[in-house]
DNA sequence: TCAGATCATATATCGTATAATTTTCTTGAC
DNA sequence: GTCAAGAAAATTATACGATATATGATCTGA
C-alpha cells in the first residue's frame, strides 16, 4: 500500500522554521485535515476495509504529522466508526457496515469522491422514504413563522436560481424548514444528513449549464399544501418534488 | 457550574501506584470513559448548550486525566456534533440541532439518561416512518439466505422470549434482517441506529414482570408477508407490529 | 500436541514545551 | 466621544519523548 501519497503536500512542522509554517493548510486544524484526507483514502476504496495502518509512530512520520495529531484523527474516523484500534493489533478499516454513513462528514466525504451509481440510488430511496412523510407531518404541525421562513426561502431561490451558491442555500433551507415542522428532533437530525447530499447532488445538476428544469413550480405547490394544511396534497407534491430532483440529476450524470 | 461531579470517581493513574489502576474503568479505554462521562452530562442538561468548558490545563487537572485523554475524548465528542473547540475561546456544547442524534453513541447516550416523552414519541414516529416503507421494499428484496435468517431468529425468539437478553437479541437482529433485505446502504445505518434505540425500549419493557402482550403473532406475520413477497401486506403487517410495541411501551412508562 | 509462561510490539497515557489564533484591551487619531 | 488599528494575553493546536499497559506471537515443557 503506497501511503507516500497520503503524506504528499503535508510538511513537517518544527519551531524552527516558522516562515515552513505557512504551508497549505486548507482546513486550518491540522488533525481535521488528516482526518479527512485518511477517510478520502478510506471511501474511495484505496483502503479497502480490513486494511491495516502502520504502526503510529511509522505512519505519523510517513504522513510528515505529530504522534499526537494522527492519533485525534483517529479518533474522529473511530467516532464515526469507519477505524478501531486496538493494542499490539494495530489500526484497521472497518466494514461497510459499520461506518455511521449517516453521519454528514462521512456523507460529504463519499460524495466528494465520487459518488456511485448505488448511492445515488439509496440516497434518492431515502429521500422518497423520510420527506412525503416529512411533508405530511409538516402541513399538520407547522406554525407561522415557518410559513414566512420558507416563504422567503422560496422567493430567494426564484431571484438567484440554482445557479447560484445564494440560490441553492435557499433550496436547502427550505427542506430544512419543512423537516423543522415535523416537530420530530430525530426527523430533523436526518434532515441535516440529507441536505449535505442535496448540496451535492443539486451542485452535480448546476454543473450542466443549462438547467434541466425549473423546479420552482413544484416547490410552490408543496408549500401552499403545507400553507393550507392539507397533508395527502403535501405527500404528493413532495414526491413529485423529489422525482423531478432524482430525474435531473441522472440525466445530469449521464453527460 | 460543577465539575467535582464529574470527575468523581476519576483518580489520577500513576506508575507508582499499579494497585490504584484498577479502578472502575469499565470501557477500558480511558479516552471513552472520559468522553462518555462527558456526553452524559451534556444530554443530561447537566451542561447546557452555549455552557464553556473550563481551560483544558485546568480541565484536565480536575478530571484526574491529562490532557491528551481529555483532548481525545473531545474529538471524539467534536465527530459527533456535541461540543466545539476554538482557540482562545473554549469549547463550548452545541446546540440541539447540531448534534448527530442518529449517531448510536449519541442515541445510547440519551437513552441511558432517562428519555424524555417526546424523546420516545420521535423514536417510534420514525419508526413508522422508516421502518413500513422498508418491509415493502424487503418483500420485494429479500433473498433466500435473508429469508432463513429470520426464521431462525423468529425460532429463537420464540424459545427464549423477551425477557432474555438472546431472545431480545434475536428481536433486534430480526428487524435489521429486514433492513439489510431493503439492499439499501443508508436504510440499513439506520438500522442501527434504531436498533440501538429499539434495545433500549424494550429492556424498558421487559422490566415489568408481565410481559405485556405474546409479540410474536405480529412478527410471524410480517415474516410470512416478506416471504411471499407480498409488498403492500408486509407494510400493513409492520405498522400493526410497531403500533404494538409503542402501545406496550406506553403502557410500561406509566407504571 | 497442547497448555502455560514469556516476550515483543503497538497502542494508551502522561507531561511539558512551543506555535498559532483570536478575543480583548489599549492606545491613538479623527 | 467614538471608532479603528495595533498590542497583549489567554487558550487551543501541535509536537515530542518517555513510560505503562495490553495482546498477539513465540517458545518451552509436560
Amino acid at each position: 500500500m503506497d501511503f507516500a501519497s497520503i503524506g504528499l503536500g503535508m510538511r513537517k512542522m518544527t519551531a524552527r522554521l516558522p516562515a515552513e509554517t505557512a504551508l497549505p493548510l486548507v482546513s486550518g486544524r491540522l488533525h481535521h485535515a488528516v482526518a479527512r484526507r485518511l477517510a478520502t483514502a478510506i471511501v474511495s476504496g484505496e483502503l479497502p476495509p480490513g486494511h491495516v495502518f502502520p504502526a503510529e509512530v511509522e505512519h505519523a512520520d510517513r504522513l510528515g504529522v505529530s504522534r499526537s495529531v494522527l492519533r485525534e484523527a483517529f479518533r474522529i474516523l473511530t467516532a464515526k466508526g469507519m477505524v478501531s484500534s486496538r493494542p499490539k493489533a494495530g489500526t484497521r478499516v472497518n466494514e461497510r457496515k459499520n461506518w455511521n454513513l449517516l453521519d454528514p462528514d462521512v456523507l460529504a466525504w463519499q460524495i466528494q469522491c465520487g459518488a456511485s451509481d448505488e448511492f445515488l440510488r439509496d440516497l434518492f430511496e431515502l429521500r422518497m422514504v423520510v420527506e412525503p412523510q416529512a411533508a405530511e407531518m409538516a402541513a399538520q404541525r407547522r406554525d407561522e413563522r415557518q410559513l414566512t421562513d420558507m416563504a422567503n426561502a422560496l422567493e430567494t431561490m426564484e431571484r438567484c436560481t440554482l445557479t447560484s451558491d445564494k440560490g441553492r442555500a435557499a433550496d436547502i433551507r427550505f427542506h430544512e424548514l419543512v423537516l423543522e415542522a415535523t416537530r420530530n428532533e430525530l426527523m430533523q437530525a436526518l434532515s441535516t444528513s440529507i441536505s449535505t447530499a442535496i448540496a451535492s447532488t443539486t451542485a452535480i445538476k448546476s454543473r450542466v449549464q443549462d438547467c434541466p428544469r425549473d423546479p420552482m413550480p413544484e416547490h410552490r405547490a408543496l408549500y401552499r399544501c403545507i400553507a393550507e394544511g392539507n397533508a395527502k396534497q403535501a405527500r404528493k407534491a413532495m414526491i413529485a418534488l423529489i422525482d423531478l430532483a432524482h430525474a435531473d440529476t441522472r440525466v445530469a450524470l449521464r453527460r
